[in-house]
DNA sequence: AAACTATTTGGCTAAATTGCCAAATAGCCA
DNA sequence: TGGCTATTTGGCAATTTAGCCAAATAGTTT
């Protein structure tokens, strides 16, 4: 059961992996308002801009974006609009992780 | 805007990056079916049961899932409902690249 | 063409992840 | 207790990832 579906899980696992960084996150939110080019992000994260590239380069390859060269700036938008609802779930996780630890600290 | 909840983003990504991978997301996926001990995992994926052991622990450090030891077992199982809706987005992802993929064929 | 801006790519090091084996731990049963 | 099963933990090598700098590329403007 697992071996005949190897391909798919690993193919789900890649998208899962583009988008489990804090900086990517950050900027696919963002994305989710409107496109952006890469110096927009820059400044914001605080990364060096190649590192900024890379991390769009990582969500490209992954299919979550696109880009689109206008003059010399890239424009990058999401490419399935569906992301945020996505985000719905891991919240609750982290909910539980709030409430857990406060009930160990007997709150 | 990033810095300020920079916290916020890392916590999301620690719960992503635990389920990004391929053995992983078998493990949430059998488990959404109910409840499984590691030895159930070993044989279908085909790693050593230390190895499975290390992906529950995985899980079980994101607040994913939580462990109940009866006997000499432990079991797992699914700590937040959600996680199947979770994938239908990425279910997504995946389509639009297999789109792609063909009409590069020209199919 | 030269200077300038925006972005990507290559190279490097540091850190994290994966998966195996061996050893340790915990519970059960004779 | 001793042996058995199930699981976890420690240690290790191989691979991947992250992020910086420097260099290359592409487009614009003078």
């Amino acid at each position: 059961m697992y071996q005949q579906r190897k391909n798919h899980f690993e193919a789900r696992a890649k998208v899962l992996k583009a988008l489990a960084h804090p900086s990517r996150l950050y900027i696919v939110e963002e994305l989710e308002k409107g496109e952006r080019c890469v110096c927009d992000f820059a400044d914001e994260i605080g990364a060096d801009i190649s590192t900024i590239s890379k991390h769009l380069s990582v969500l490209k390859q992954a299919g979550l974006v696109i880009d689109d060269k206008r003059g010399n700036q890239v424009f990058y938008q999401l490419r399935v609009p569906c992301i945020l609802n996505f985000f719905g779930c891991v919240e609750s996780v982290l909910e539980e992780q709030a409430k857990e630890h406060n009930a160990l600290l007997g709150r």
